[in-house]
DNA sequence: GATAGTTTCATACAACTGTTTGAAATGCAA
DNA sequence: TTGCATTTCAAACAGTTGTATGAAACTATC
């Protein structure tokens, strides 16, 4: 155990010139430059690149989903097993998009290293990915908890399309940014959360019985 | 010019490489041999690997714009000038969800490059897609022209949030499936299509005076 | 059918990658 | 201090990558 000063120096140094130029392009030889140790170091500590990649992304991954069922139990104990729809969709959205928006100078290496995360798709990260099911399962439990008359189909779109939103935002935040003439203001991150709250929450609330039925009908 | 038969075998392997087994893995030396050339003709005919993927990209990018502004033409001309915002909402996520989603056995081999193209973040796509911005234009000019009493601000975000459902569906799409146990039908485009189109419409239709002010409604 | 231009080919190149190695240094307990 | 385990280090390794080269094989024109 000792001093794991390397180890640690080696995880700072990496997740912030990860957030800052991408996994692209940078090596294991940047990395340990920027951290001022040997090049061997990585291996030593974490076994292989990978394997560093992987434990940066989850922890905060684990940091992230605990926020998550932090704000989700809280709630539907406040309601007695059963919260309002939109309190739901603010805990799935509201704890991701707080960490990845907001002011960029002001903006964690851990925030923008997931943003990072997000556009640039890389196998040890899409691998752990892949078993974030689980956790999203007990989002749409509680979904059904809240609009006990609406089908798992409409449940899992409306989550799908709450995701959606969020996500897209933050990856192509720069674009919104550019597009909008800096009209929308991703700054304000309470209002980008109350926006796909929103949205959500019409998704899953509308008395939409059309989608089910006749498919061509938007496109007359 | 010649025979164009190195030119475009290269293309087809590529393409075929790519929307299987991604950029990631994918060599040059594969490519190669699955279009049965020497390795040098892709520096040849292309200059580069870069350039190969960003032919690729560009040629499949332009139908799928040229598809959408077909549409989005066609529909402002019937309604003299002015289109029904859920057409345009159509003619902007039809194209790309139809052309990615569907029956996997069916789906083309360009849908499926398409898919990994915005799955995987690649530099020469990236650079290609930052020069959206202007083709997206022409999508919110029209929906201001639909919608000539929401304010910019409102046209952005919902222009965000449709492309948003529709991309975000489109890279999880897997996982939406694994989810919903297979009750979310993805191979139903059609209905895909108007899910996201009912769902934009509501965001940019609905009297939401209260996103504006009040940020920290939503949380309660 | 010679010639000029294009295209193909085998091969080499140069650079960079993550990883391993084995020895040196360090820390720590007895 | 001795001995043992952990940690660091420089160096090399093995593999892969995209790209360049220069000769050979074509193709078409005159």
């Amino acid at each position: 155990m000792a001093s794991d000063h390397t180890r640690s120096a080696i995880l700072a140094a990496a997740e912030r010139l990860y957030a800052d130029r991408g996994f692209g392009d940078v090596t294991l030889r940047d990395i340990v430059a920027e951290a001022n140790v040997n090049l061997a170091a990585v291996n030593y500590h974490f076994g292989s690149k990978d394997e560093l990649i992987a434990e940066l992304f989850v922890t905060r991954s684990i940091a992230t989903n605990r926020e998550r069922l932090r704000e989700l139990k809280a709630a539907e104990e406040q309601g007695g097993g059963r919260a309002p729809i939109e309190v739901i969709l603010h805990a799935l959205v509201g704890p991701t998009l707080r960490g990845c928006l907001g002011p960029e100078n002001q903006r964690s290496t851990a925030a923008r290293f997931m943003i990072r995360a997000s556009i640039e798709s890389v196998p040890p990260i899409r691998r752990i990915k892949n078993r974030e099911i689980d956790h999203l399962r007990k989002f749409a439990g509680a979904m059904r908890r809240s609009l006990p008359d609406r089908s798992d189909v409409e449940i899992y779109w409306g989550l799908n399309f709450a995701l959606a939103m969020a996500h897209h935002t933050i990856r192509e935040s720069e674009r919104l940014t550019k597009l909008s003439d800096g009209k929308c203001d991703l700054d304000d991150v309470e209002d980008v959360v109350a926006r796909v709250v929103s949205v959500a929450t019409m998704a899953l609330t509308a008395g939409r019985t059309e989608a089910k039925a006749p498919s061509r009908l938007a496109a007359r």
